[in-house]
DNA sequence: CGTATTCTCAACCTATCAGTTTATAAGCCA
DNA sequence: TGGCTTATAAACTGATAGGTTGAGAATACG
């Protein structure tokens, strides 16, 4: 039983489906919309278009030939809950020491004190 | 010149990377402790590790022959600030549409009216 | 009916990925 | 020096990803 997330982060790794969900976004498109913003194959669209609705990222309807992608906005915050975790690494006094190591990244070894 | 993005995102997809990550949020880890948490070889570790530092999510330090890894804040963080452009989408009077958008998923295909 | 429009399915190609096993590098210690 | 520990590198394998082309399904319209 693979974790939902898997799909969901493989499927925002690429590119061409990243613009896909920024465009829906800003309303529903058809498939055929989507295919002629980006320099690809109708087919190669249809297929990113499966990719996220199996990540659960966006819907698809029926209207006649076309069909109606629609972002699923609960799925996209998925993603945010997953970082929420980690919040408190990036909170308070963790910038400025994520910053100090950054900068000594290959020196230095002595391992990080538990806060 | 490929967004870093996709790097990181193709990093969080795969479980045992975000395992990985979550070890090391409780602190530094060397690749042989972190080895030890997986039921895979040492070398396959050791590839992982490879893909989160490239995607900056970790950095590796030397000590002696042994390898400590550590977490990047501000790497994970950018996880967080992606998600938070689709924000407004879930805020608010979304969470009912999104709802009830969801169970009626495969018929009513009318597009959705902008905000 | 026949045709045009819209979209997906199927087959194929190449590249990359996650894992393995084998071999090697780097540093401690006796 | 030689051997032990720790970790990576290299080469290989099977599976999957992203793209192509070609064919076909579904629906509107003349």
């Amino acid at each position: 039983m693979p974790d939902p997330i898997d799909g969901v982060f493989a499927a925002l790794a690429d590119p061409t489906r990243r613009a896909i969900l920024a465009r829906l976004a800003t309303g529903d498109a058809t498939a055929g919309e989507l295919a002629a913003d980006f320099p690809i194959s109708a087919q190669a669209v249809s297929k990113h278009l499966n990719v996220l609705e199996t990540a659960g990222l966006i819907v698809r309807t029926r209207e006649a030939q076309r069909r109606w992608c629609r972002i699923v906005p609960a799925q996209v915050r998925s993603v945010a809950d997953w970082a929420s975790q980690y919040e408190r690494l990036w909170e308070e006094r963790y910038d400025a020491l994520d910053d100090y190591l950054g900068r000594l990244q290959q020196q230095q070894p002595k391992p990080q004190e538990e806060p």
